[in-house]
DNA sequence: GATGAATGAGTGTTCATTCAT
DNA sequence: TATGAATGAACACTCATTCAT
């Protein structure tokens, strides 16, 4: 499927790619990549904005890449790969950060955790898939905004 | 897979069950079921506390059928499969209105929806997963309070 | 199918048949009772007619036992099991008399084999399917007259 | 069975053929071909010897195919394919043609198919298995004269 | 760097048959 | 006489992977 997709053969991505959970991971990296950005442009922002820049970023970066995101974020494949890795624990770190500042409790990542679940979550669920995106964004942002 | 888990024969379970997703329908409607309990115990709460019930019933729910919620919340064939039944609908308004109360918005499933793909994906991530049950309970709980 | 289709369990078609092929076979010996019948029919004409009752009678029959027949006639098991029928060989027998009369050469039952054959196979051919009866049976009956 | 039977895997097949259907079309296909090898010779021939070229190629085919052709024109599914296909529809035409020549009447398929059913018929009636080829291809003949 | 061919191990499903009740 | 449950063996088909070229 991925082969015919992007119209190579099979065998030409077993040879850049060794295994097909590699191409999976991969895929996911171009994700992540997407998300260090945005968790980029929060620090960069004033203080007193950070949060607000982050959620909004994030919203917007789910509500776009819709279909990618809720694929990668429900394969366990993936999942159990990037909790091996320390890329994605360094973006989990600085996201909490942003999100819960410095007053985060011992298990800080829990709520980071709960939040892209519930991100993730929301956009593949079934029954919301005929919600056009304007309204999913402000309600997604709506609902963000309780995290903290 | 499935049959030989639970050490029958592949044609021992097509005579009981007729198809492949009849089966998966099966092991969730099991679970619905357990949803659906909880709701009943909340609402027959007072008023006051009925939200308080429905909560903590919720975060027990997902922490001691964890592997079995999970899986089942992020397959889409079995999403998909609800979200054409009846049973379904109704158990998440019920739901909704528990969770909301009568001033829930247009898109009020939206927050519940959230509320649920949060919960089991908090639990479901791989790097929470040796967070004891204990702790887990605790936390889930104080943030889902933040949801209404 | 079969059992479902006559409103009875598998069970017990096999407490009454002992195999899958017993009733195949008993479906095919009830066809030949009706060819059996047209072969009555055909020698209690008077000599002159004879031929003239058969050709008539296996071509009503045909068309009218369409899908039965050609089912039958093209099932491997049934040929395999009526060639070491007796009852079957007696029916081909008459069968040979009637149509080619005492003339008939060494090799008499070719030429009735080809008869029932080009008898099912028209009925059957796909190209044939929308053919109304009546023409069928005209057209049948004009070709028929061909063999002696 | 069929994998088994030419010795390789059946995956082999599945990368060959892409579907059962594709494998049963194209032995039917590669019949189909002697077939119109048979009718070109026969066109080839003087007007006046083109109708018995054509028979005693057809009962050669029969004969020496015996076994494959027999199968192929019993087989529901190869009947069913070849009824939309082009190529078996002008192969039939210029067989009525040959068959019939001109004053070949408005049902005159009819004639050829049941031609067709006869000679495979015969050639796979078990109670003719036992006859020699130069018996059977001799009888044949002298019965396809009939069909005109 | 890429491809055609192949393969082992699966998957979902059907089918003829058996057997305890 | 009938049934519910089960089963071995097959079937059509897919998928991740390998390998010689």
């Amino acid at each position: 499927m991925i082969a015919d997709t992007i119209g190579v053969t099979k065998a030409a991505l077993f040879y850049q790619f060794r295994t097909k959970d590699d191409i999976v991971v991969a895929a996911a990296e171009d994700e992540l990549s997407r998300l260090e950005a945005v968790i980029e442009g929060a620090e960069a922002a004033t203080p007193g904005r950070q949060r607000q820049v982050l959620l909004k970023g994030m919203v917007d970066l789910s509500v776009d890449r819709r279909r990618t995101v809720s694929v990668i974020l429900s394969d366990p494949v993936v999942l159990g790969v990037f909790a091996t890795r320390e890329r994605y624990h360094i973006a989990l770190n600085r996201l909490t950060d942003l999100l819960m500042g410095a007053e985060a409790g011992p298990h800080r990542h829990l709520q980071t955790a709960m939040f892209m679940a519930a991100l993730s979550g929301a956009v593949m669920h079934p029954m919301l898939a005929d919600l056009d995106d304007d309204t999913l964004r402000t309600e997604l942002l709506r609902l963000a905004r309780r995290f903290h």
